[in-house]
DNA sequence: CGAGCGATTGACGTCAATCAACGAATGTGG
DNA sequence: CCACATTCGTTGATTGACGTCAATCGCTCG
């Protein structure tokens, strides 16, 4: 396996700020990325029904703090956010990032309250899906079910990924397969897979990756000296995405 | 938060080897641990009918295979198993470690394919429930339905406890986290919170905690000589569980 | 323009990995 | 039943990767 991610047929990527009054499941362009998956129109429109409420969130505000009740699922519309879990003693680990199209708050579904932070990364807007409603429709529409049951269990499966990364590989490895992931998933959605801007700190990928932010800067240092990327502050370009991908997959010896 | 695990309400475990030709769910004590909370007895039929099968696998064989057609969820009635993923290059992390009660199979519904093996750590039952059906029957049944979505949930809030604990802590906090889950899941069962036979290697240990397994066993020796435990080969018995709480809660510094 | 946060870089320390040897336990076949 | 093989576990010495501490640089935004 290949350091799972979240795989996707490609779309072109919404616009932020000028937020339509009522944007349709069914106009929405990352509808082929999302919970409307497979449905066909009639039960578009139930889902729509359902996913009235649009919220914005400016960077650095939480979309949910964690031990917040939880009542709905988030579709992350534009924008870019953060998770992470926190301990006690003030340790905090980011344990993911979103993007356009993917869904925030599975987590709470477990103990009716949010179990981590989510936290914009920029000025973002999400579709704000109310749970109860959900497992409603989804009793209804069996394509419906299925796709949901399909994002939950490719959370899952994401999160195996990292757990291999951070048991397992050296600040490279983790750095590279971070990296080829992000791009990945920008392609996904109409990007360049060759050029992107970070929307996270240094500090930020370290606590996802379990490293510390000067290992991200020194390897991010390492790869622009071996010329397999170009790197001007959150400015990146893959030069080398070969060389990358021999990275992940190569054993160190 | 505390390093997330599998919680829940105590019961009896049970007995292998002579497996009753027929074992409902209705009569399992493992119920209120497993898919069927909080069904009535209706339910519960219904639910009987769908897992109709069980299914026996010996100490160290596999219950599925990477890569292998998804199309059951297991829930193991008797026995102990391990899942793992591996990359290209062979290195393998063990994901995590099922006990009675749990489901194995989850990470599956993604891609209709198994990601990861699960291997038996000791001659062990399983009940298989045929994915379709499930999915079937909880559109029917709103109680089965979100007692499912809970499970899945509840693997997610897992998985970032072990993102936690694999990006954040050293060895000893590691291990005693480990430790704790463990026991604490036995005791949901009705084992002694106390003593404890391990299931698995110090490799198994190490590879879930992305340590090697000499570091485990120098923690091992470590927390003998410090009055916390005693260990003797896979016969553990905890002396001071307060201590290894505190190693766990309160940082290094 | 200056304050402040984020990023980079260097010197040094630490924890766990690696390499290696040995000991204990379990299982196998003669 | 014992010799032997094999796997698992323990322990020590050394190495190496990443963390820590600290100084400096350079954006970005009031």
């Amino acid at each position: 396996m290949s350091v799972n991610l979240n795989a996707a047929p490609s779309a072109p990527a919404a616009n932020a700020s000028l937020e339509p009054l009522k944007v349709a499941c069914a106009s929405c362009n990352l509808r082929e990325l999302c919970l409307p998956v497979g449905l066909n129109s009639g039960e578009l429109q139930k889902l729509d029904g359902l996913v009235a409420q649009r919220r914005t969130v400016p960077r650095g505000e939480h979309l949910f703090h964690n031990g917040e009740r939880f009542e709905a699922l988030y579709a992350v519309r534009t924008g870019f956010f953060k998770t992470c879990v926190g301990s006690e003693d003030g340790r905090d680990q980011v344990t993911g990032f979103q993007m356009a199209g993917e869904l925030l708050g599975l987590d709470g579904i477990s103990s009716d309250r949010h179990s981590c932070d989510a936290v914009a990364l920029e000025d973002s807007s999400v579709c704000v899906i109310p749970y109860t409603q959900l497992e409603g429709l989804s009793r209804e529409f069996s394509v419906l079910q299925h796709q949901f049951h399909k994002i939950m269990s490719r959370e899952i499966v994401r999160d195996h990924g990292v757990m291999l990364l951070l048991g397992n590989m050296r600040a490279e490895e983790r750095l590279a397969a971070f990296l080829l992931n992000l791009t990945q998933r920008l392609h996904a959605r109409g990007f360049s897979s060759s050029s992107l801007v970070l929307r996270m700190t240094r500090e930020e990928i370290g606590s996802y990756l379990g490293l510390k932010l000067e290992t991200v800067s020194r390897t991010f240092s390492r790869f622009q000296d071996e010329g397999l990327m170009e790197v001007k502050q959150r400015q990146l370009r893959i030069l080398d995405l070969a060389g990358l991908q021999a990275l992940v997959n190569n054993s160190p010896c």
